[in-house]
DNA sequence: TTCTGTTATATTGTACCCAACTTAATTAGG
DNA sequence: CCTAATTAAGTTGGGTACAATATAACAGAA
């Protein structure tokens, strides 16, 4: 109380901790029907999209640490979605690739967007437009200022 | 490729998921100075500013679940932040309190949110204050949106 | 070629985060 | 008064997240 700037309604990190977490529970109903995670979800779009990738890749892509993405490919290669090999070229590259039953997954997903879009957005459709560009604009806008600073911070080194 | 509403790109809640963890990554050593990490540091905030709670309290406060808050709170009474004690009146419910120690960290913890808000916003003050109104009417009202959504899905049961 | 430094992943350890379950205390109904 | 819900915390288990470390493969210089 004697500080204003650490009350917690003051916070907008506080906004967007509650927020990323109340998106995941809206997310979570939809993705177990898949038997994906959130984070499993992301990396099956990356490769939807791309067909295959190498683990860097797909770390740089989520900005995922390999301590996440290892373990994280290697329950999605138990459940069958993906494989892994090793390039012969270079032996220390691992390749991830769709298998047939990971491609097929898809289409099952293709209605989660959606769904997620009007339980995050509202359910008229040109209001939906129109808060969608809003918040997609400031989000990069502020992604991209953290960025720079933290940047700037890894410079001073 | 084929499904545009399934590229990465075009996906507002990995932005938020990505803008969560790029904020975290913005906190880490500050927060690390003073030996505590973001879920520990907004328990605090709860603290500095009511003094004491029970766990109860504080879960619903934080959107937290006992299965994250019990383990959490047995870390900061061990780190010597806080005591715990069960009231009396009802056993079954445990009251936090701040030691002094814990209380005496805030002094420590009062530049944070100002170093926070100039890697997030921007440097110029007044457009920092723009900004900050802005971003917390949209994640406001997005928060409202899903916590919405997520009441109509549980009523439906 | 051999030594050295770098790169790509994987592993380990700590701390969330949540679902499901357990335990103990309180309340309510008969 | 006694038993059956209900409530408040805590525990367990699976899955992130990330720092720090380990391992193996590659690349370059002497």
């Amino acid at each position: 109380m004697a500080y204003p700037q650490l009350l917690l309604s003051n916070q907008l990190c506080f906004r967007f901790y509650a927020l990323e977490r109340e998106l995941m529970a809206a997310y979570r109903p939809l993705l177990n029907h898949l038997g994906l995670t959130y984070a499993q979800y992301i990396t099956m779009l990356y490769l939807w999209e791309h067909e295959e990738g190498t683990v860097g890749e797909l770390c740089t892509a989520l900005s995922l640490d390999t301590g996440t993405m290892s373990p994280l490919l290697k329950r999605l290669e138990s459940s069958g979605m993906i494989e892994r090999h090793r390039l012969p070229s270079d032996e220390r590259t691992v390749m991830v690739q769709l298998t047939d039953k990971g491609r097929e997954l898809e289409q099952k997903a293709i209605s989660v967007p959606e769904h997620i879009a009007s339980c995050l957005l509202s359910n008229d459709k040109t209001e939906q437009g129109r808060k969608y560009q809003a918040l997609k604009e400031m989000l990069d806008e502020t992604l991209t200022q953290l960025k720079d600073s933290r940047n700037e911070r890894e410079q001073e080194r």
